[in-house]
DNA sequence: TATTATCTACCTATCGGTAGGTAGAATCAA
DNA sequence: TTGATTCTACCTACCGATAGGTAGATAATA
């Protein structure tokens, strides 16, 4: 794997573990075993990086999205949520959660990217919710517009929670209950 | 006001924007107009000026349980919401969610004395949901455990949103949907 | 030989924190 | 009541560590 490769993969641990401002460009080159100066090589800046940190977190959602199309609109929640009981797991939090914490010291590029990202994800919800009451396994009078936000929301809170607790149980839990009250 | 308070009082302001990270010591003596090092006088370590703050938090959410005491479940769970919804068009978010964020960066008294104050709120809100129950005002079959837990992340993750997006208003509408379930 | 990827060595700014000092208010003993 | 002492709340000046970042040399490779 390149080096550019792998420091993403770094970086990308680091940032679900300690937050954007909690890994430096010396966290990162000490993990691969190179300088510091051999990393702005590859990311002229750390605003560079965390931008390229966001838009594979976007195409991965993308691509992942693709993947799971064809599924009913439960299965696509259920399969949602396993990526972020998964996460849970590991101890980690979600990247916008991490990110949304620190919104206000992000550099204006990350904010837009960030929010941009958000919106996808919010998007693909309702689209599975809608798709859901088609479907006919969703109630027919559920408000779209504020179960995405609830569902995004707890997922959200819910990992920050669960590592709080050192129990990723919980998480499970309630995101189980919340699924069946769609 | 004597400048310890104020001190905590700028904290708590820059805490809720900024992150615990996001500010310095240098940060809160130049609003104070003072020097940082007669800022060590009032608060010898920032883990200290952290404690500080968790404690005001703690004894602010207490007062607040006596003064809503005697009310039915349903009027306290709104007046908690209104905290929040204040915050929300502060553009604000809640401590702990902050503070959660920044969890593994956190020294370790902060992290137990984090974990307690969160213990407490869902102590409060588990038994202001049993005390629904017992007024029959909320579902019998009302789960006490993932509802509390429910709740506790989506206004955590809820208040991260609305700031993300820049409308506080998203916060409002999704909270007032999932009272609606209990 | 040109390009890619790394290096050494350095910069400025800021971080949390400390040492030592000082003006003025409060306290205490003769 | 007065003089000595201690306390409060600040100050200047510094520390080592680390942050993000840059310039320019060097090694490997195609």
């Amino acid at each position: 794997m390149d080096t550019r490769t792998r420091a993403l993969n770094l970086s990308r641990h680091y940032l679900q573990t300690l937050g954007f401002n909690g890994f430096s460009f010396q966290t990162i080159a000490d993990a691969l075993g190179i300088k510091k100066a051999s990393l702005h090589y590859h990311f002229a800046s750390k605003e560079d990086l965390g931008l390229a940190l966001l838009e594979e977190y976007e195409r991965s959602y993308k691509d992942w999205s693709e993947k799971v199309e064809s599924l009913p609109a439960p299965k696509k929640l259920e399969q949602m949520l396993l990526i972020f009981y998964k996460m849970a797991l590991d101890e980690k939090i979600c990247p916008s959660g991490v990110l949304c914490s620190d919104f206000n010291t992000l550099p204006k590029n990350m904010k837009k990217q960030l929010l941009k990202f958000h919106e996808f994800q919010r998007a693909w919800l309702k689209d599975t919710l809608r798709q859901g009451v088609r479907e006919k396994v969703f109630r027919k009078d559920l408000n779209i517009d504020a179960t995405a936000d609830l569902l995004l929301a707890s997922i959200q809170g819910g990992l920050q929670m669960a590592r709080l607790r050192g129990e990723s149980e919980t998480f499970k839990a309630f995101t189980k209950n919340l699924l069946k009250t769609l």
